[in-house]
RNA sequence: UGGGGCGUCGUCUAAUGGCAGGACGUCAGACUUUGGAUCUGAUUAUCAAGGUUCGAAUCCUUGCGCCCCAGCCA
């Protein structure tokens, strides 16, 4: 709708209902989180699906929390998800609801449907529901309590809000349907007997409204035009419709499109609540982890998540997108904006044996090439530097253009070097190069126009500053660790060097990076200041790499 | 075996009766002071079988496959 792209199908769905004149040509999404967990990647698709809509379409967009169940939903939840929406970049303005505020015009239609004798109190307990419900082909059978007189589910309603009965003892039911194929049809409950406090209401009430009673009456007092949702609630939209009609307020229109799934990685609130609580890694904001706190401290920015799922897609058609599209996606956007420095993971030291010692010279460097905008800086060049150690081998294969013995390569915005010789230590490690420069290529041009086949990265040794780079690969090693075709925990598939901490050797500019900062480290990749960072000792998390077209050609190698 | 939904390149997705297109990936090449970026070219798909039609990914029929539902979770 917005740029060239032809409109997904709620986009159309919405066009047609302004084409129709329903809901008075308005739109009006939200986002329903409940507070029992951290956001993550599938949430930040409903999120630009329903603040996209709301903006392409003039209309709004509200942040609800659907906190219905005190017994899992915590203040920190609520917080987080308001930071993460916010990053994101998704406006709700003055409109941050909860369900909670609902809770007394929630009951007083409870108590309106009960006297239209379209509800009643149900006496059995959890375990006698499940067996009265049926199966999936046997119809259910109606509960001995279906058939209490108007005056009698009243007063039991009443008394059950006051306080009178035991913990799951009492349940309020819609009388529907016993023998519906739609099971969500089968006299769902509505209200569970269930003392907790509640992290807005206290003790204000001991019993609950379910998700399903609960969750379009939401929709309705917020006057929510679009109630978009994913797959698996298709199921419940009549019953939904069914409440809404009984009680003859507002109705949305549900409509439901496919989650957004990820492979290498899980992405449900429970295994993730899982991975933080049992240790395999550090923190909901964990940089591995696929939630949004993890992904913004790895250094993903909110502009590459949305153009994600916006070149995504939305459909009904259940998929897993390859975790390639979201660092593509990042790549894309950090290439355009982010600093380029030079850093070196794994130092190797080379001693360039005819440049005068204790010598120093600064060389201009380009800040970005793709933002003329973004200027220029010096780098320090010296008689010492630190080489990366994998552009160097003392027995090169074919397709290796970097450093090895004899060869002449250029230092990034600096000389041409020649490797002379390598110095080892007892065990046949090459602990140094010493190689020598050649003063006419000053700035990485030789005059008489020869072309080394490489440019390699350096920082000076003397100059560098020692910083923590924390190096991810994916936390999964297998590509659908949930498949339950493996017949094994997600957990077994965790990858066991999915975090690996090296000190590198960085330009000192980067001594004082703020935690959020964001750099291309050449020919290595982006990476972020983390909020470890301390001035002189900062720590950078990679963000990814860039594309490495020698990996490659080393992988086909075998 | 009840009810609901979905099947298009390797992946994500367009085309709603009229040339199956794009993006990412992959491969090849150009360019390059990042083996980055950029540019060019190539590559590969309508679940199956029937039917309707001048013409079908699209409509019909019958199969097949996958996903969701038996929480007082959401």
């Amino acid at each position: 709708m917005t740029d060239g792209k032809p409109a997904h199908f709620i986009q159309a769905l919405v066009d047609e209902h302004a084409r129709t004149g329903r809901f008075g040509g308005k739109v009006h999404t939200r986002f329903p989180p409940e507070p029992n967990g951290y956001l993550h990647l599938g949430h930040a698709k409903s999120i630009c699906l329903n603040y996209g809509l709301a903006k392409a379409n003039q209309g709004l967009f509200n942040l609800r929390f659907d906190d219905t169940n005190p017994a899992k939903e915590e203040q920190e939840y609520v917080d987080s998800i308001i930071a993460d929406v916010k990053w994101l970049g998704a406006d709700f303005g003055d409109r941050l609801f909860f369900a909670s505020d609902y809770f007394e015009q929630m009951y007083q239609w409870a108590e309106s449907l009960v006297k239209k004798g379209k509800a009643y109190v149900d006496d059995l307990n959890a375990d006698q529901v499940r067996e009265y419900r049926g199966t999936l082909t046997q119809a259910g059978r109606n509960s001995p309590f279906r058939d209490r007189t108007t005056d009698e589910n009243l007063s039991l309603l009443r008394r059950m809000k006051a306080g009178e009965f035991a913990d799951g003892s009492k349940s309020l039911r819609a009388k529907i349907d016993m023998s519906s194929g739609n099971l969500n049809l089968r006299d769902p409950v509505m209200y569970r007997v269930l003392r907790a406090t509640h992290h807005r209401t206290g003790d204000a009430w001991c019993i609950y409204p379910t998700y399903d009673w609960a969750h379009g009456l939401e929709d309705s007092i917020e006057g929510i035009t679009h109630s978009i949702c994913t797959l698996e609630f298709e199921n419940h939209r009549p019953l939904y419709d069914w409440f809404l009609d009984e009680l003859g307020i507002h109705h949305p229109q549900q409509i439901e499109f496919a989650r957004g799934n990820l492979n290498y990685t899980v992405m449900s609130k429970r295994k993730l609540l899982e991975l933080v609580k049992g240790q395999h890694v550090r923190g909901w904001d964990d940089p591995r982890m696929p939630t949004l706190s993890a992904i913004r401290r790895r250094g993903y920015t909110p502009e590459a998540v949305r153009a994600f799922w916006d070149e995504m897609g939305v459909t009904k058609i259940d998929s897993v997108i390859d975790v390639g599209r979201l660092e593509n996606a990042v790549r894309t956007d950090l290439n355009r904006t982010a600093l380029r420095r030079m850093a070196v993971l794994r130092p190797l030291k080379v001693v360039i044996e005819n440049y005068p010692e204790g010598q120093e010279e600064p060389l201009d460097a380009v800040n970005n090439p793709e933002d003329s905008a973004a200027g220029s800086r010096k780098v320090l060049f010296s008689r010492e530097l630190y080489l990366e150690r994998e552009d160097f081998m003392e027995n090169p294969p074919k397709k290796f253009f970097r450093l090895a013995p004899g060869r002449e390569v250029r230092l990034r915005y600096a000389y041409f070097i020649t490797c002379q010789s390598v110095v080892k230590d007892a065990r046949g490690e090459v602990t140094e190069l010493r190689c020598t420069y050649d003063p006419a290529t000053r700035g990485g041009d030789a005059p008489d126009g020869r072309k080394p086949k490489a440019t390699l990265h350096w920082v000076s040794a003397g100059h560098a500053v020692p910083a923590e780079a924390r190096l991810f690969d994916r936390l999964f090693s297998d590509e659908f660790p949930e498949d339950p075709k493996h017949g094994r925990d997600y957990k077994e598939f965790l990858n066991k060097s999915s975090l690996e901490v090296v000190t590198a050797r960085v330009e000192p500019s980067l001594a004082t990076a703020k935690a959020g900062d964001r750099f291309q480290f050449e020919r290595l990749g982006y990476f972020c200041a983390d909020p470890d960072s301390k001035p002189g000792a900062p720590a950078f998390n990679r963000t990814v790499t860039l594309k490495d077209t020698w990996a490659k050609e080393k992988a086909k190698g075998g």
